[in-house]
Order: C-alpha cells, then sequence, then structure tokens
DNA sequence: CGTTTGACTACGC
DNA sequence: CGCGTAGCCAAAC
C-alpha cells in the first residue's frame, strides 16, 4: 500500500506553496498537490488520486503559532466551495476571511475561479523550489467567447 | 488493535 | 447540474 513518506516534509511543502497564494485569490487541494511533485516510492497515479487529500491533512495539520504565516482560508476545494463542515466554526472563519479579503460567494454558497482564482507562483519561484507549473483555474481564453456581454 | 471519519475527487445516475 | 458512492490514506477513537 502507498503511504505518504514523509508528511512532516510534504506538510511543509504544502505550507510554503500557501503562503505564496496572494491576497485575495484561492486555490485548490487539487492545484496545489499537481505542483508538488509525487514524493520518492509514490506512484504518480496513486498520486493523482491521494495528492488533494493529503494536501487536505496537511492543512488541517497547520499548528495554532504558525497559522498567521499560512494563509489556509485562501485554499478551498475544486467546486469552488469551502470544504469545512457548514456548520462548524472554522468554515465560518474562511468564508469571513474570505469576504474580508473581496472574495464574493454566490448563492450555492462557491466562488468564481474566473474571477479569484489563483494562477500559480511565477516560474522563477517554482523553478528555484523545484516544483512544477500549476493549472490556472481559470477557463482558457476561446477565439469565440462563450457569450458576450450584453452591454 | 479494528473502526470510523475526514479541509478530496472522479464518476455514474 | 446536483447528489450519492467508491477509492484512499492517516489520525483519532
Amino acid at each position: 500500500m502507498i503511504a505518504l513518506p514523509e508528511p512532516a516534509k510534504y506538510f511543509q511543502v504544502v505550507w510554503e506553496i500557501v503562503r505564496q497564494i496572494p491576497y485575495g485569490q484561492v486555490t485548490t487541494f487539487k492545484q496545489i498537490a499537481e505542483m508538488i511533485p509525487p514524493p520518492a516510492g509514490v506512484e504518480v497515479e496513486d498520486y493523482s488520486r491521494l495528492g488533494a487529500r493529503w494536501v487536505g491533512d496537511a492543512l488541517n495539520a497547520v499548528s495554532i503559532p504558525d497559522e498567521p504565516t499560512v494563509p489556509w482560508h485562501r485554499v478551498i476545494n475544486s467546486r469552488g466551495s469551502i470544504s469545512l463542515p457548514e456548520t462548524s466554526q472554522g468554515a465560518a472563519l474562511q468564508r469571513g476571511r474570505l469576504r474580508a479579503e473581496g472574495v464574493e460567494f454566490d448563492a450555492k454558497d462557491r466562488v468564481d475561479f474566473d474571477r479569484c482564482g489563483w494562477e500559480g507562483p511565477d516560474a522563477a519561484w517554482v523553478a528555484a523550489h523545484g516544483l512544477l507549473p500549476a493549472h490556472s483555474l481559470r477557463k482558457p481564453p476561446t477565439d469565440a467567447p462563450q457569450q458576450m456581454s450584453l452591454f
């Protein structure tokens, strides 16, 4: 079976990436996982399946003292919504912090990745840390825009 | 020491 | 689209 070889080390990388997320922008567990190369001993296939989960574990492991240095509230799930239990205190805190940063939630309590989705760290930073380029959360520009503005 | 639960996703209806 | 389910790992019971 595949286990995360060095959780502490992996967590550190996750936190370092989270620290790069700009104010007012959000990213997903998956996007972060995709930026981190599969740990030694972990098959790529397995990693693609488990990475996001491990990122979640990493955020969950952020200690109180370190909490101010890791903007964990800017990490949400791939559906664009907060993953903490709706009734939880953490969810309220996360939503409050994001709203304070100008991130808006729609009627379904989801954010618009096209507006505030993170494009990832700049290439130089990625290379310097031996990471992989991030997949953009925003829709790729199309030649024939899906819908023209009515105004 | 077996079970349950969780800050995930992909996939099928 | 929305909701339920299956896989998976790790930590907490």
